[in-house]
DNA sequence: CCCGATTCCTGTAGGC
DNA sequence: TGCCTACAGGAATCGG
């Protein structure tokens, strides 16, 4: 699925080849997406330059001389560049054509995905204004995370994956993080100490950071190329490894459930 | 406020 | 070989 490094090479790649493009044409095929695309949605782009495309945790912002098209990938979401005639294919939601010849061709299998307008900022969207930091910006720091985890009993997996709390740490992430910090991820969130998420914040960017490394490589431009995710082909120390021994103490790496998810993680080095 | 459970959806993997 | 079920996951929302 895509995870923050898929999310900004298609980022790049989109800015890269439509902006000061002017949006000429909308089609919609299927709007029931996570949320329903907008009936006004064409009325809204037609005609429209796009200035800008950002990214904010996992929302692609395509920013507009009128407003901003608010786009997230869910969890099998891709967009890719076609011919105007491309023949489509099953779970092609939306063409968004613009100048050039360029289409822009959304694809979501399991629609998971959704897209929003907002004509004033996007940061103050109800799906964007509550969320936590970026966790390679400057606010995601231990001090923060200690103060946010005060009195939560909440497992500290959990806590990781909130995106009110930091955004862009999914379950591979999270496992991953928590093993390169040695916690426990059932651990309560409010027993970590501040040395701890010292280290956790450390690993989060680590992880992060190889992953999109990774991404940089494996996907190049995800927008104009078959989309395939680039997690599969990261260094992944526990995630979906149960059963093989740990690469630190050769223990046997265990899986549970916690909060509805597979959890991997070491028993011994983990604490 | 806090937290766990539920929900959306379909492709894929595993069992028999 | 083929059918059937379980599972995966981001994140809003519901219920206690």
């Amino acid at each position: 699925m895509p995870e923050l490094p898929e999310v900004e090479t298609t980022r790049r790649g989109l800015a890269k080849l439509v902006t000061g493009k002017k949006i000429r044409r909308v089609l919609v095929r299927e709007r029931r997406l996570r949320w329903p695309i907008p009936d006004e949605l064409s009325q809204y782009l037609v005609g429209r330059t796009v200035r800008a495309v950002r990214r904010r945790a996992k929302y692609l912002l395509i920013d507009t001389s009128n407003g901003t098209l608010i786009i997230h990938l869910g969890m099998s979401g891709s967009i890719r560049h076609v011919a105007p005639n491309a023949p489509v294919r099953k779970h092609d939601h939306v063409d968004i054509e613009l100048d050039d010849e360029i289409c822009l061709r959304y694809h979501d299998p399991r629609r998971f995905g959704s897209m929003h307008w907002t004509s004033v900022s996007a940061d103050e969207h109800f799906l964007l204004c509550s969320l936590g930091p970026e966790p390679l910006g400057p606010d995601f720091t231990p001090d923060y995370l200690y103060g946010r985890s005060r009195n939560r009993k909440i497992a500290v997996k959990n806590f990781l994956m909130d995106a009110h709390v930091v955004v862009g740490v999914g379950n591979i992430y999270a496992s991953e993080a928590l093993y390169l910090s040695g916690l426990s991820p059932v651990r309560a969130a409010g027993q970590v100490s501040l040395a701890r998420y010292a280290k956790l914040v450390d690993s989060v960017q680590q992880t992060l950071r190889r992953a999109i490394k990774a991404g940089g490589t494996t996907l190049r431009d995800f927008v104009s190329g078959d989309g395939q995710p680039g997690y599969f082909g990261q260094q992944l120390f526990v995630y979906g490894k149960a059963g093989e021994r740990c690469s630190k103490c050769a223990s046997e790496i265990r899986v549970r459930t916690i909060g509805q998810r597979s959890s991997y993680y070491c028993p011994v080095c983990q604490r």
